[in-house]
DNA sequence: TCAAAAGTGCAACGACCGTTGTACTTCAGG
DNA sequence: CCTGAAGTACAACGGTCGTTGCACTTTTGA
């Protein structure tokens, strides 16, 4: 009862045929205007959904957020409330994990080991830059958020999609780099390159996550500066190779 | 629109006169009838909310859970739903709360502190105890996952009393056990017991939380295990004093 | 035992919401 | 200009929900 997939149904509506037209055009070079459309509903669904939560996001909302009329809206998701929000998971996902992934790589390219006296430099700003994400990107995480909370209640297909779509590959892309630290000798890894870049995620943003409520209490800029350089020093004490 | 204190109200319920009985007895020895019954049905709310959230959450269930009528429950909170969210935080916050805080002072108490070379033991068996917390009291995990996702919709003055209530003693208090332990040359603070006792939590709980969704997947006691014996490794690595 | 207090079942009200059908408008492309 | 597709406004249906009033029953305490 009350599971994301089964809100008011009048009539049962079949959520298959969902994902035809896509794969249609998915392999062939840019993307239809359909899929333009639906991609540009999905981002500024992303917001209602954020701020809401599926349970209080209405379809008029959601509709009236994308400058659409509600029954536009069923046209191009038939599936409803729940296909929509799919869309929404999926789209803002990759967007973040995209520009997660790209601070990462740029600055822990591991093909381009940082000098050994850059490195608590180069850390620090990677942890300012991933912060900042969740500033540059608030309704992304206030989603993500409420995928958290309402685990139960979302459909277990969309949240390993979510996992495999977003996280997942930011973890692994991390991961990677400090395997390549590691071989440029700067840090000892202690044998685990995943549970040492997990370290650093807790360690840079555990503390900002708590005390600014993920991003939505504006922290000072001076102790958000403190916060991060204390948890870099701390990965350092930990990881550097002395 | 939207808030916490603002759903369907048809005659504008005055939400005032909430503790009106309660500070009278509050203060004489141990608590009225009419508390431990305030006390039981926020007890049994707190896993309808957990499991829902707020939105989702309906009265007839709550009022299932609590094994009274609905009818009764307005009698006791004449706030209607709103009073008794805040009842459950209010309620559920204290109860983890002591424990937290009892495992902590149990095994870091600053007037015992551990021998260094017992140091590691106790930090495992005290994330362990910890971790544990998160599986025995589910309920509160799950509802705090929700006031984390509706912070927007819950009235700042809950969301201030929760912190006061739960998370804020639970930090003092370790970072008081930190300081404990720096007092008696085990572990090396840096300057910021309060940012030690962060890092270990973080080091000790992030990559739970993040594998196991909030204590939600029961990660198999071998895995969580080596995630904590890291944690705490690289915590010794970065602050025990050598 | 008996009266007061506490609790219950039931019905109803008003409000909101997801979804769909239908008739009407807008607009691009031939 | 014409035609078909895309979009919209509007109304309606079935449903859920929070809340309250009322008559009735059960429990409690002296």
């Amino acid at each position: 009862m009350g599971s994301i997939g089964e809100g008011r149904t009048p009539k049962a509506t079949s959520a298959k045929a969902a994902s035809a037209k896509a794969a249609s055009a998915v392999r062939g070079g840019n993307p239809t205007r359909k899929q333009e459309k639906e991609a540009a509903i999905a981002s500024a669904s992303c917001g209602v959904f954020g701020r809401e939560g599926y349970a209080r996001a209405s379809i008029d909302a959601l509709a009236a957020e994308a400058d659409i009329s509600t029954r536009t809206l069923y046209n191009y998701f038939p599936g409803g409330k729940a296909q929509l929000f799919q869309a929404v998971v999926t789209w803002t996902s990759a967007e973040v994990r995209d520009a997660q992934i790209a601070r990462i790589s740029s600055l822990l390219d591991p093909a381009r080991p940082p000098r050994p006296e850059d490195l608590e430099r180069d850390l620090v700003a990677l942890a300012h830059a991933l912060v900042r994400l969740m500033t540059d990107y608030p309704d992304h995480f206030a989603l993500v958020r409420h995928i958290h909370a309402e685990a139960d209640h979302v459909p277990p297909e969309v949240l390993q999609a979510w996992k495999e779509a977003g996280p997942g590959p930011v973890i692994r892309a991390f991961a990677k780099a400090m395997t390549g630290l590691a071989d440029a000798g700067l840090i000892d890894v202690h044998g685990d390159a995943a549970m040492a870049s997990t370290h650093f995620m807790a360690l840079a943003s555990h503390a900002i996550v708590q005390s600014t409520h993920y991003g939505v209490v504006p922290l000072p800029e001076a102790e958000t500066d403190h916060v991060i350089k204390g948890g870099v020093a701390a990965f350092l004490r930990a990881y550097q190779r002395r």
